[in-house]
DNA sequence: TTTTTTCTCCGTCTTAAGACTGAGTATTTT
DNA sequence: AAAATACTCAGTCTTAAGACGGAGAAAAAA
């Protein structure tokens, strides 16, 4: 019996994935949590052979989740299952010591194949995350922000809300030379020519947290 | 018995949520669509009570599902299931006609309580979408850009890639000044200051087909 | 046929943006 | 103690952006 844990902030797709799964003979699932701390601690108590971690939540990503998991029990299979959106998460869920990578869109077969591979230490990476992966992989440009200081993101954020230079000075209590400095120095380290390319940036990469 | 169909791409979360419902003995799940035309199509011949829909689904979105389904078999209740995403998809799915609008974030027995609920012709919606729906009710705001021409949503699109107005020019084989003129105008429509907030636009009501 | 819409383009003018250089202060790292 | 980093701000300069007004041609609607 291979021992599982699921990880899912959507009750209803944990509790239909239980479901599924517990028509498997070969599958034990020993339990569920509904954000990824819960879901880390949950599993370095538990011990399971593998977990089946959600890439987006609420409180706390798949990523940091898998990150606790590793340090504490590194030998755990992550597989991390994920809807499409999420294209931008794969390198980091990678580093973050995750197994396998899953979309939401692969049959539920896959899954507990994907599962028993797991188990037996075997990778398995969706072909269309595969392609992602090779071609897309020009070195962390897919986390360019992540060079950014605090100081930095906080007016990049402002910039992918349509803010200009003057609302942005006002809005932090800097001059608006300073943010300018600012301002060149985010465009630098995006690689991009002007604000409006950086205010792309912030939502092709989704770094505002409400989109209202 | 209530007759409930359930389309969703994902098969994970379609057979999950079947396989929750089969524990309810009220409910009688009588088919399943992965996608969009097929749900149309299947609950058109089955004559199900409900329908649960998935609102983001790659081979037609569960809005034009939902029109299709109100245009041929108008008693029906489609539940609109959706994830936290697709705030923005709300006033077209009420406009589709969908009946209730759960987040997939609602547990497990939400759903099988609004089916119900929906069943006895009681209307479901989620208190956070609730919010939205009120709070958020300005006069067709949510759709400025219909006012566009065809010309200016061309140009409206390469502002929210990014591009300079010398780029776009190029692009479209027109003078600077025609986009500039194009430009002021859409600014105009869109009830924005500059380019940078009409591509947050852009972004924010998911214009771009390929976010790459 | 007349009117309206759309797309095209011109000139002028003002200002926000951004590049570049330099620099003071504080905190953290080494 | 010295060096690196982060945040702040100044001055200068160039240019893209955008507002405003005007206008011609073609196509669609009235």
């Amino acid at each position: 019996m291979i021992r599982v844990v699921v990880v899912d902030d959507h009750e209803v797709v944990r509790k239909g994935i239980i479901a599924y799964l517990q028509t498997d003979m070969e599958i034990d699932v020993i339990g569920e949590a509904s954000s990824g701390n819960e879901g880390a601690t949950l599993v370095i108590e538990k011990q399971p052979d593998v977990v089946l971690m959600d890439l987006m939540m609420d409180n706390g990503s798949g990523i940091e989740a898998t990150e606790q998991i590793m340090e504490k029990y590194p030998s755990c299979k992550v597989i991390i299952l994920t809807s499409y959106y999420d294209d931008e998460q794969i390198f980091p869920a990678m580093e973050a010591g995750a197994f396998s990578y899953l979309l939401k869109t692969s049959s539920a077969s896959d899954i507990s194949r994907a599962i028993k591979k797991a188990a037996k230490g075997e990778n398995v990476i969706e072909p269309t995350v595969a392609g992602k992966v090779f071609s897309g992989y020009r070195k962390g440009s897919e986390q360019l922000h992540e060079s950014l200081t605090n100081r930095e993101l906080e007016v990049l954020l402002c910039i992918g809300d349509g803010m200009t230079n003057k609302e942005i000075s006002d809005k932090l209590y800097i001059g608006i030379k300073t943010v300018k400095t600012h301002v060149s120095n985010i465009l630098a380290k995006l690689q991009v020519n002007d604000r409006t390319q950086a205010a792309v940036y912030v939502h092709k990469n989704k770094l505002l947290k409400e989109e209202e």
